[in-house]
DNA sequence: CTGTTAGCGCCTTCAC
DNA sequence: GTGAAGGCGCTAACAG
C-alpha cells in the first residue's frame, strides 16, 4: 500500500488539510473534536509526515551532523554523546559521520550542509586546510570541537592543548624527568600545540632543546609501539616521555616493558584524554583530563546560536578546564 | 544573499529551468554550448540543489542510516567502515548514530526511516524487542548486522557466534581447561548464542554443568573486572575463562593479575572480537576474528537489494565465517 | 475554529 | 535540443 499523505488523512478524519496540519504541528487552535477525529486517522492509516515535503516548507530539517575522521576515538565518542543530549534536548537529531581522512568523502559530508540536508556541522577533525574550514564558518552553521583551525575567525571548543601539554610536562620535570622525549602528531592542530606547550615546558624547566627528543605519528596503538621503538634507540635513553593520546601511550608502556625496561622507574609515560586505556593499561596512566561531554554540549548551544541567530557569529574560541590525572605511570 | 535555485541558474545561464536540470542530472541530450553556460552560471551563483526539494520529487535521498547503541565499539566501527564503502560505490551517503540504549532514542532515529529523512536502515545492536524489530523488516528496508533478532523472518549479516563459543571454548578445554567460567550478556542475542556454543563445549567434553560458572553483565572494562572479581571467590577457582568481548577480557586478565595469579598459568582468558584490544592487553588474548568490514559491505548490499527491489526479500541469515585467533592468554 | 489555496525547489513528461 | 507546466507533500496565510 501506498504511502498515506495529508490528503489521505484528511479525507479519513472528514476535515480539510489545514487541520490535519494544524494538528500534526500542535497548534492549539483545534477543537478537541477534530483533533480525536484527524488523531484516528493518522493511527488508522500509519500516516507520517514526510521528511521531505516538509523539510522543504520550513527550510529547514531539526538534523545536525558531526564529522570525525573516525569514531572510535573516546573523546570523540564522549563529545558526540553530549551534542547528542544536547541536540536533543532542543529538538533536533544529532548524526555522525566518518571521513576516513579522505577529502573527497569530507566534501561529500559538508555538501550535506551546503544543500540543505542538515541544518548545522560540528567538525571534531577536518581533513581539509585550516583556510578551507575558516570559509565554510563565515558563510555556514559550523562549529569545531577539539580541534581548532588557526586563524583569525577561528570558534568552537576546547581545552587549552597548549597549556595542558605544558601541564603534564612540568609534572614529568617535577618528577626527576631531564631527558625528554614526546610522541606527538604535526598534522593536528592540537597536536602541533602540545609540542609547543611540551617545548615550552622544557624550556622554563632550563632543559636544552637539545635534550629532548620528539617523534610523531598517527595515534595509534602499533604507531606508538613503533615510534618507542625509535625513541629507545636514542643514547641516552630518555627518562620521561609524554604522549600526545592514551592510546599510543598505551603503545609507548608496552614498546618499553617488552624491551625490558620499568615504567616509571626506567621511564615515566604520561598520555592524554583520560580515556579507559589510560585504566587498562599497565601501570596506569598519568595522563589529562578532557571534559569531552560538556565540550559537546557546548558546542552544540553554540552551533545553535548559529542555526537560529541569522547572520555571521564570532564567538572566537572556548577553552574548558582540563585536569591534570596522576596514576602510576609517572613518578610521585 | 538568498540561496540560489533553478530558476536563479536557468535565468543567468540565458536558459529554461529544465535544461538546468537536465544539465544537473547529467542529461544526455543538452547541447554543448547550454551546458557551459548553465555549468558557468552555476559557479557564478555558488548554486546547490536543495535535498529536500530534490528527495520529494524523486521520492528518495541516497542517504542510509545505521544504529548501534554506542560508537566505541571497535566491531561497529569497523563493519560501519565496510557499510560506507558499500555505500559509498552506489551513490549512497552512509550516516550513524547511537541510541545509548535508549528506546525513545532509536524510535526517534527509526522514525528517520518511516518519515523518508533516509531509505535505508542498519541496525547494529537494536534495543527494541525481536518482534518489533522483526515488524519492521516485514515493511521496512532494514538489516541487522552482528546482533540478529531470533524469528522466522530474521535476516541480516553475522558470523556464527555460537559456532564461534563453541570453537574457543573447545579450545580452551583442549588446552587443559576443567574448570570452565564465561562472562557473557543475556541482554544481547549475540551473548545468548555465545553462551550455548559454552555450554554446548563443555557438555561436549564431558564437563558437567555444575563444573561451570557463568556470570554476565555489560561488555565494558570496568564490568570485566567487577565480573571477574566474582569468579576469583568460587573455590576451586576456575582455570579458564572464556569472555564475550576482548574488552571484557582485558578486564578479566587484569583483575587475575592484581589477584597475584598468572594468565595462562593459574587461569586461561579468551576474549572475543580481535579488536586492537586483544593485542593491547598483556599476555595477548586468544580470541575469535570477526570479518567485521566484509559484514558491513554485504548489509550494504542487501540493503540496496531491500531498498531498490521493494517486495521480493530473500528472508534469512547470512553467516560470515569467523577465525580463531590464538594467542597468549590461553596455554597451548 | 476550519477550509481553501499558494507556493517551497525540483524533476519530468509533453509539446515543439 | 529546448521550454512550459504540473505536481511531489506539506505548511501557513487568508478568508470565512
Amino acid at each position: 500500500m501506498a504511502r498515506a499523505t495529508v490528503q489521505d488523512v484528511a479525507k479519513t478524519a472528514g476535515v480539510s488539510v489545514g487541520t490535519v496540519s494544524r494538528v500534526l504541528n500542535k497548534s492549539p487552535a483545534v477543537s478537541e473534536s477534530s483533533k480525536e477525529k484527524v488523531t484516528a486517522a493518522i493511527r488508522q492509516l500509519n500516516y507520517r509526515p514526510l521528511a521531505s515535503a516538509r523539510d522543504l516548507r520550513r527550510d529547514r530539517t531539526m538534523r545536525i551532523l558531526a564529522l570525525a575522521k573516525n569514531l572510535n576515538s573516546p573523546i570523540i565518542s564522549e563529545a558526540f554523546r553530549g551534542v547528542g543530549d544536547a541536540a536533543a534536548s532542543s529538538g533536533y537529531v544529532s548524526l555522525i559521520a566518518p571521513t576516513a581522512g579522505d577529502p573527497e568523502r569530507e566534501q561529500q559530508l559538508v555538501d550535506m550542509l551546503r544543500n540543505g540536508s542538515v541544518d548545522g556541522l560540528i567538525m571534531f577533525s577536518p581533513t581539509m586546510p585550516d583556510e578551507d574550514v575558516d570559509e565554510m564558518a563565515e558563510q555556514l552553521s559550523v562549529v569545531q570541537v577539539c580541534e581548532i583551525a588557526d586563524s583569525e575567525a577561528a570558534f568552537g571548543v576546547s581545552i587549552d592543548d597548549r597549556q595542558a601539554a605544558f601541564d603534564i610536562t612540568t609534572h614529568l620535570i617535577e618528577t626527576g624527568g631531564r631527558r625528554l622525549a614526546m610522541i606527538g602528531n604535526r598534522a593536528a592542530r592540537s597536536g602541533r600545540l602540545r609540542e609547543e606547550g611540551f617545548r615550552q615546558a622544557a624550556a622554563e624547566a632550563g632543559i636544552s632543546p637539545d635534550q629532548t627528543l620528539f617523534v610523531e605519528g598517527e595515534f595509534d596503538f602499533h604507531t606508538g609501539r613503533r615510534l618507542t621503538r625509535k625513541l629507545l634507540k636514542a643514547a641516552p635513553l630518555p627518562d620521561a616521555v609524554f604522549c600526545g593520546s592514551d592510546t599510543v601511550a598505551a603503545g609507548c608502556v608496552r614498546e618499553i616493558t617488552d624491551a625490558g625496561l620499568r615504567v616509571p622507574d626506567d621511564i615515566a609515560v604520561a598520555g592524554f584524554d583520560d580515556s579507559v586505556q589510560a585504566e587498562m593499561c599497565v601501570p596506569e596512566l598519568t595522563t589529562i583530563r578532557q571534559p569531552a561531554y560538556d565540550m559537546g554540549r557546548l558546542a552544540f548551544e553554540e552551533l545553535l546560536a548559529r542555526m537560529t541567530v541569522p547572520g555571521v557569529h564570532r564567538r572566537g574560541r572556548t577553552f574548558l578546564p582540563h585536569e591534570l590525572v596522576i596514576r602510576d605511570s609517572t613518578k610521585n
